[in-house]
DNA sequence: TTGCCAGGACTTACGACGTAAGCGTACGCT
DNA sequence: AGCGTACGCTTACGTCGTAAGTCCTGGCAA
């Protein structure tokens, strides 16, 4: 009886992984607002004070999501690539996590250094950086910059996606709005979001080369 | 009895206006969480259910404290200036507002275009960029990599108030931290963020006139 | 002056939330 | 075989947003 010992145990057992799993799967389904301790007990078969065994608290819980989404993000390592392409690669990789995942963003978004992986993701970035010329405080400038790009753009996405995809009212333009407003109407509702990420991305990098020549 | 006709009424009506002031002033001394329409009519001298007399929802509500937020943003008018200053003007114009608010950043990150006071700002940008040069979709570009920045970076700058003032655990560097954060551990407890926002403008700037001449 | 009406605040109630406190049980040791 | 403990369950409290209905009061018509 090596194997069925435990008989049939309540499913599997709960852990900390698997619920943060779970966590993740209700967020990413349904929404943040979705991910009540009780109905992620549902979703697990389970009672929503048996989570308490595993997190102190539904905050505790929601660090391991993040630190749970974060993994997906590859810490980049010494590179002796470009610092500009680097710097790309990196920034798409956020954005395509975010993107991926785009009702944990406010989660997201107000990370507190404090956060393991988010140091281990930004001591990376500074190191990164350095190497290429730049001086540590300025590193922590260009990370401030890179990533806050990134963290904001995503919520332009997110605000504007209901403008793109026509699902608010088909045109609500106010009727007093601006007059060049309403002759460009078109480029507010046919953005293309990749592109403008792009254009930010050039800029950006047009923009730290030159800080770094000076 | 001209004036003191309604004898003395409950104290001053309750009116949109007033519960929108009062709003706002507790999520700026008490964070958004402490808004609930129980706390908010008890601040008004009032019950919860009063208060939807003059909101449908507490939505709605919100709505009108980010209008009124909104409301303290100059919307730049076509100007004379250069592009470069205008910008920069409106950007931190934009920063000091949330970091008057900071306990507001989420209701205005979430920002959807459907607000008016969003709109009319918008425009406006939109139009200053194309009178300087730039073509309508690059303007629009330009508005989404700008506001980006401003917004990422009111959540940077939030997310790193506990470690700048020293708030969090004296040094609450992870054991396994990569050697490059250990060593330059003072960049990032003792950044000045007013700095790295200039940082980020100046980089934007550059980037922007580099984009404007191809 | 009297009477009515409507607007605006109050009361009560429901289901969901996070979580404190304590209980029962079945597993893995010795 | 017996026991300790890890882990899930139950109950309960105070809070939330808000649906539904009640009651007071001030302003106007007659």
């Amino acid at each position: 009886m090596a194997e069925a010992v435990t008989s049939r145990r309540r499913r599997t057992a709960l852990s900390r992984e698997r619920i943060a799993a779970a966590a993740v799967a209700l967020i990413d389904g349904e929404g943040l607002d979705a991910l009540s301790m009780r109905r992620l007990g549902a979703e697990l078969g389970v009672e929503a004070m048996s989570l308490y065994r595993h997190f102190p608290s539904k905050a505790a819980l929601l660090e391991a999501v993040v630190a749970r989404l974060l993994a997906e993000l590859p810490v980049p390592a010494p590179t002796t690539a470009r610092w500009q392409d680097a710097f790309r690669a990196l920034a798409r990789a956020y954005r395509v996590l975010l993107t991926r995942h785009p009702n944990a963003i406010p989660l997201l978004a107000t990370l507190e250094l404090s956060n393991p992986g988010s140091l281990a993701v930004a001591g990376a970035v500074m190191a990164l950086f350095s190497a290429a010329g730049f001086d540590p405080r300025t590193s922590l400038y260009v990370l401030a910059t890179g990533e806050s790009f990134v963290i904001g753009f995503a919520y332009w996405e997110a605000g504007t996606a209901n403008l793109r995809e026509g699902r608010s009212a088909p045109p609500p333009i106010p009727p007093d709005a601006n007059s060049y407003l309403v002759e460009h109407w078109n480029e507010l509702t046919e953005q293309d979001c990749d592109k403008a990420f792009e254009f930010g991305l050039d800029v950006l990098v047009a923009g730290l080369e030159k800080a770094r020549n000076t």
